[in-house]
RNA sequence: GGUCCCAUCGUCUAGUGGCCCAGGACGCCGCCCUCUCAAGGCGGAAACACGGGUUCAAAUCCCGUUGGGACUACCA
C-alpha cells in the first residue's frame, strides 16, 4: 500500500447533505480518510445531492463544517475543486446521462415500462407465493412488438440495468469473500421515469470517473457492491476495492435512529465535546491497535490505522466512554487553549467575560472537573456574575452555620494580606480552628455563600480568584439574610 | 419468506489451536487521598450464546441451533 509500490490510493466519502452527519457516517468518513492518509493517498469528498429538492445550502455547508471540525480534510471536493470536478452529483447529471446511453447502446440497460402499481402488485403476489420479491425482469424479455406497443401508448418508462446472471464475488477488505449467487441480484432502476439517475448509477459512474481505488463505507451497502461493480464493468471500467464496515449502533445496541436523539457530529460539538476526543473515540469503535492502547492522536491514527484490524461485529456507541475520553483531552489542554474553547459556552449562557485573564486563571480549578465544555458555566458562573442566589441545599447550610460564622470568616479573610491562595488558605484554617469543627463543616457554608452552591471548585482558589472585596460582600450579604 | 453479515465481561475490545480456569479500557463496587465535586492511586465483581464434532489440545477449525443486523425500492 505504499505509494512506491503501486498506483496512488484514492478514497472517498460521499455524504448526502440532508441535515447533519451522524456518528456512524462520521466513522465511515474517518476510516476512509485514515486509509487514504496512511497510504499517502488522496481523499475525495463528493456530495450526493441528486435529490436536489431536499438539499439546502445550509445542510451542504453543515456537512463540510462537521468534517472539518472533526479534523478531516480532503484533497478534492466541491469547495476546493480538483482534477475530477465537479464534486456535487447535482452538477454531474450530464455525465450520468452520457453513461446511461452507453449502457443502453451495449445492451446493459433497458427501458422498463412497468408502473409502480404493477410492480407493487407483482411483489406482493411473489411474497404470498413464498418467492423472492425482487423485480422479475419482465421488460428485459419484451419482444420488439410488445415494446412497440408500450412506445405507441407513450407509456413512461425507467431504465433498468440488466444484471448479468452469474455469481458475484465481492472480495471485501473487511468481510472477506462474499458471494452473491446468480439470480439473487435483480435488475435495478438506474434512471427514474422522471429522467433522474439513482444512487446505483451515480455512484458507479462517479467512482469510476474519479478513479476511486478503495470504497470504504457502512456494511448496509454491502449488497450494493456487486451492483456497483457490475455497472462499472459494463461501462468498461475496473471496479474499486471494497471495504464494508460493521454498523455503529446506539447505546442500546439498536441501529441508530431518531430514537437515540441527536447523534450528529454537530450535536456533540454543541454539547462541548472536543474534536480530538470524538475522533479518538470513533477510531476505537470497530478498530484497535493492540490489547491496551486507548489514546491516539490524529497523527498516531494515520500512522497506525489498518483495515485488517477492523472488527467484524457492530459496535454500540457508549457515551460514557466518550465522556471519559473527553475529560482526558480537556485535561491535556493548556490554560489559554482551554479558556478559548470554553469562552463560547460561557457567553452562550449570557455570562459576560470582560476579563480574559481571570478566565484563564480559573482554568486550573476546573480543568479536571468537566466531562464536557458545556459544564463550564455551572462551575464558573460565580466568578462572572454577582447575581448569586443560593440553591436549596446552600441556603440550608448557610442558615445552619449562622450569621456569626459567616461574619467571622469575612473578618478573617479581610485581614489576608497580601491576597494570595496561601493567605486565603491560612485564613480558612484559622476559621476551622476557631470554630473547632471539621474543615468540611466549617467550609461548606462559606462555599454556599460565595458560590450559591454546595459544589464548586476548591474553596481557597475560588475565593482568591473572586477577590477580597467580592468575597467579603457575599459573606456579609449571606449573613444578613439570616434573621 | 429468501440471501448475506455477525456472535468474548453491561459496553468497546485483545485473542488467528497450546503462552487463556481469557488480557486491557469505560462503566459499576470497595478502599485511599480529600474543603464539596471531580481528578488521581489501589483493589474487586463481571464474558468465550448453546449443542455437536475435528484434535493429544479449541474462545480460536467444521456443522447445526439460537439470537442480533443488513439487503430484498423508480431510498441512499
Amino acid at each position: 500500500m505504499s505509494p512506491e509500490t503501486g498506483p496512488t490510493i484514492r478514497c472517498r466519502f460521499a455524504p448526502a447533505p440532508s441535515g447533519s452527519i451522524h456518528v456512524g457516517n462520521a466513522r465511515s468518513a474517518l476510516f476512509s480518510w485514515l486509509v487514504a492518509r496512511h497510504a499517502a493517498g488522496t481523499f475525495v469528498l463528493r456530495v450526493e445531492d441528486t435529490d436536489a429538492s431536499r438539499v439546502t445550502e445550509e445542510a451542504y455547508r453543515g456537512v463540510l463544517g462537521s468534517l472539518t471540525w472533526l479534523g478531516l480534510d480532503w484533497d478534492e471536493g466541491p469547495d476546493i475543486g480538483g482534477t475530477h470536478a465537479p464534486y456535487r452529483q447535482s452538477q454531474r447529471l450530464d455525465l450520468y446521462q452520457e453513461h446511461l446511453h452507453a449502457l443502453v447502446e451495449s445492451g446493459d440497460a433497458y427501458r422498463c415500462y412497468c408502473t409502480p402499481e404493477e410492480l407493487d402488485e407483482r411483489r406482493k403476489a411473489a411474497l404470498t407465493r413464498g418467492e423472492p420479491p425482487g423485480y422479475d425482469g419482465r421488460c428485459r424479455r419484451l419482444t420488439d412488438q410488445e415494446r412497440q406497443v408500450f412506445e405507441d401508448e407513450r407509456r413512461s418508462f425507467a431504465y433498468r440495468f440488466a444484471m448479468p446472471e452469474r455469481d458475484w464475488v465481492v472480495d471485501d477488505l473487511v468481510k472477506g469473500e462474499v458471494t452473491f449467487r446468480a439470480g439473487m441480484l435483480r435488475d435495478f432502476v438506474i434512471v427514474r421515469s422522471d429522467g433522474s439517475p439513482t444512487f446505483l448509477l451515480a455512484v458507479a459512474v462517479d467512482d469510476m470517473l474519479m478513479a476511486i481505488t478503495h470504497v470504504i463505507r457502512g456494511d448496509d451497502l454491502l449488497a450494493s457492491a456487486p451492483r456497483n461493480a457490475a455497472v462499472i464493468q459494463a461501462l468498461g471500467g475496473t471496479p474499486p476495492t471494497y471495504a464494508h464496515l460493521p454498523q455503529v449502533l446506539g447505546g442500546d445496541g439498536k441501529p441508530l435512529s431518531k430514537r437515540h436523539g441527536s447523534t450528529s457530529v454537530e450535536a456533540f460539538r454543541e454539547q462541548g465535546y472536543l474534536p480530538e476526543a470524538l475522533m479518538n473515540y470513533l477510531a476505537l469503535l470497530g478498530w484497535s491497535w493492540d490489547d491496551e492502547t486507548t489514546f491516539f492522536s490524529r497523527d498516531e491514527l494515520i500512522e497506525r490505522f489498518d483495515l485488517s484490524r477492523v472488527s467484524h461485529n457492530p459496535a454500540a456507541f457508549d457515551t460514557q466512554k466518550l465522556e471519559w475520553l473527553n475529560n482526558h483531552y480537556i485535561q491535556q489542554l493548556g490554560d489559554d487553549e482551554l479558556a478559548a474553547r470554553i469562552l463560547p459556552f460561557l457567553t452562550q449562557t449570557g455570562l459576560l467575560i470582560d476579563d480574559l485573564a481571570e478566565l484563564r486563571a480559573a482554568m486550573p480549578l476546573v480543568r479536571e472537573r468537566m466531562k464536557t465544555l458545556s459544564e463550564a458555566p455551572l462551575l464558573l458562573r460565580f466568578l462572572f456574575t454577582d447575581d448569586i442566589e443560593p440553591d436549596e441545599k446552600a441556603t440550608k447550610l448557610i442558615e445552619k452555620a449562622g450569621a456569626e460564622h459567616l461574619r467571622t470568616a469575612a473578618d478573617l479573610l479581610e485581614q489576608v494580606d497580601p491576597w494570595s491562595v496561601d493567605g486565603v488558605s491560612a485564613a480558612l484554617d484559622a476559621l476551622t480552628e476557631r470554630t473547632g469543627v471539621s474543615r468540611t463543616k466549617a467550609w461548606q457554608p462559606i462555599r454556599a455563600a460565595i458560590s450559591g452552591s454546595t459544589v464548586s471548585p476548591p474553596l481557597d482558589g475560588s475565593i482568591h480568584l473572586l477577590g477580597k472585596q467580592r468575597t467579603s460582600t457575599r459573606l456579609r450579604a449571606a449573613a444578613a439574610t439570616i434573621s
